[in-house]
RNA sequence: GGGUGAUUAGCUCAACGGUAGAGCAGCUGCCUCUUAAGCAGUUGGUUGAAGGUUCGAAUCCUUCAUCACCCA
């Protein structure tokens, strides 16, 4: 049967799949395509190797080096010098010059050329090289030896494929650059671009210090749930699933914040979680549908003392992951050296704009001072959701250094504590970093009776068909009838950390595998 | 959600109403020599999908899909 004839009844399965590809090796049926061609002369390659007794796809390798500790054990090695010294290699076939008596190797460390000659290496081995492909993984038996251009090399008198690889590899020298096709195929990505290993080796990194730091200063880490009953922490749409046994919606979780703060309830004075958060939203440059966020809390402190703890914390990961207080992203040079300006909002909004907000009465008011200001309001209701919306438009994308904007309005803060000593603001600060919000903390709120006020205020607007509202979770109120110790409570967004600290213009080159829409079938 | 743009060989790109091309990869041969991929030859396409206009469409129009950027 061949693929064209194929009825539209036939019954799919993988291995037909396989057979033919699209644009970058997205797979699709039937059609004899250029991937199908290049694809079918690495299997005749496969079947001649099986065919001669090799397994193509063994078990193991015994590695004597990497290719790191190699050139640096060799450094001194003098350009046209053999040694005797007797090495195991293995790694990625990435490149081939003449006629396979070169062979670029590539293990996660690095770059070692085989040197495979008639002199050292049998002819059967010698003419079997010729059955492999750039992306099947060697391992090579021989000597270390520097050519005479310098390059360090090993003198290749045995070898064994490792993998046999069935699908081409891109075009070394133009590279790999279709964005789409490096997060839909992010495997193929990581082989061709070695910024993208960097760039998730430092997100590593970068998680790494900032347990450490948290570790370090007797904070607990803590798992909570993703699936809830109700989602609640923050202003956004969750997504909803369903659990089949109980036959109920569950929603995953849109913050980590009123489970940590029911486990200072329970008598922990310092937790942390550094989790994955979904928030049913819009997917943008700054924006993964899933994503990852650190929230801490401590008890008996408040917000001043947080954002001393914020400021040491990230700039400690700053120099950890970078080595530097003073990280180059994109067209400016962030400064994490402390202390980072502390401004309030009404002085902000004042700084950009001239208007004071303290004079601004009311609901009514607020939006007339927006209207000359020129900004455009949505599904604002109060007058401090409207104040909210001037300083997102006129002075949050000026915060381009590290910038805490403090004293929010009560009414967009269901969970914060009143200012002590000025009204219709609460102890809540934003951390701005290039414009854009990377940290939310706050003296959180510990009065049982005001929190059930706010949350039954935000459960009537939710009711009316806000769905970025938060719910009222009554279990939640009652562990806070039990009792809270005064507690801070900070959320810092760990991908957008990542970006800034390794120069990645969007969310998505630091996510390994970003949320795609699915290709149709 | 709105606007703008992109989608052509495995990869990177041309061709912009008149015969679908190049480089690299692949294949064959030669060569035991290097690093921009040794030399020579050669294969490879439902131009994202479906309609439409036209003598003729990769090119113009419509719808759809995906991605990017900007705006909300």
């Amino acid at each position: 049967m061949t693929c064209r004839a194929r009825p539209a009844s036939f019954p799919y399965n993988i291995a037909f799949e396989l057979q033919g590809a699209g644009p970058m090796g997205v797979l699709v049926t039937g059609g004899e395509t250029e991937t199908t061609r290049l694809r079918a002369e690495r299997l005749r390659k496969l079947k001649e190797l099986k065919e001669a007794g090799v397994n193509p796809y063994p078990y193991s390798f015994e590695r004597s080096h990497t290719a790191a500790e190699l050139k640096e054990r060799y450094e001194e090695l003098p350009p046209g010098s053999e040694t005797g010294d007797a090495v195991r290699v293995c790694g990625r076939i990435m490149n081939e010059r003449n006629t396979w008596m070169f062979v670029d190797v590539y293990d996660e460390s690095g770059k070692i050329q085989l040197f495979c000659h008639k002199e050292s290496l049998a002819a059967d081995k010698l003419q079997r090289l010729r059955l492999l492909d750039k992306g099947d993984f060697i391992g090579a038996t021989g000597t270390i030896r520097r050519t005479r251009a310098g390059e360090l090399s090993v003198r290749v008198t045995d070898y064994e494929v490792l993998c046999k690889s069935l699908q081409p590899l891109p075009d070394s020298w133009e590279g790999f650059t279709d964005v789409e096709a490096r997060y839909r195929h992010r495997y193929v990505d990581l082989i061709m671009n070695p910024q993208v290993r960097e760039t998730l080796r430092k997100r590593s990194a970068l998680v790494r210090s900032m347990r450490d730091f948290l570790d370090g200063r007797g904070y607990l880490e803590i798992e909570t749930p993703v699936l809830q009953t109700e989602a609640g922490g923050a202003d956004a749409r969750p997504f909803v699933t369903h659990h089949n046994a109980l036959d109920i919606d569950l929603y995953m979780r849109i913050a980590t914040e009123l489970h940590l703060k029911r486990l200072i309830i329970g008598g922990f004075e310092r937790v942390y979680e550094i989790g994955r958060i979904f928030r049913n939203e819009g997917i943008s440059t700054r924006h993964n549908p899933e994503f990852t966020m650190l929230e801490m809390y401590q008890a008996y402190g408040d917000y001043h003392q947080l954002m001393d703890l914020t400021e040491e914390m990230l700039l400690e990961i700053a120099l950890k992951v970078t080595g530097s207080s003073q990280v180059k992203y994109q067209d400016v040079v962030l400064n994490f050296d402390r202390p980072w300006r502390r401004v309030t909002m009404r002085e902000a909004i004042m700084e950009a704009t001239g208007l004071d907000v303290e004079a601004v009465p009311d609901f009514e008011q607020a939006t007339k001072e927006a209207a000359r200001l020129g900004v455009e309001l949505g599904d604002e209701d109060t007058r401090g959701a409207v104040i909210n919306t001037i300083f997102e438009e006129k002075v949050e994308h000026s915060l381009i250094q590290p910038t805490f904007i403090t004293e929010y309005p009560v009414e967009i803060c269901p969970l914060t504590k009143a200012h002590r000593s000025k009204p219709g603001v609460v102890e809540r600060f934003e951390l701005f970093i290039y414009g854009r919000e990377l940290g939310n903390g706050y003296s959180e709120l510990s009065d049982p009776i005001d929190q059930r006020a706010r949350l039954e205020e935000q459960a009537r607007k939710k009711a009316a068909g806000n769905q970025e509202a938060h719910p009222l979770d009554l279990d939640f109120i009652l562990a806070m009838e039990y009792g809270m110790p005064p507690t801070m409570g900070v959320g810092v967004g760990v991908d957008r950390l990542a970006m800034y600290l390794t120069d990645s213009p969007s969310i998505r080159d630091v996510i390994a595998f970003p949320t795609m829409k699915p290709l149709p079938r």
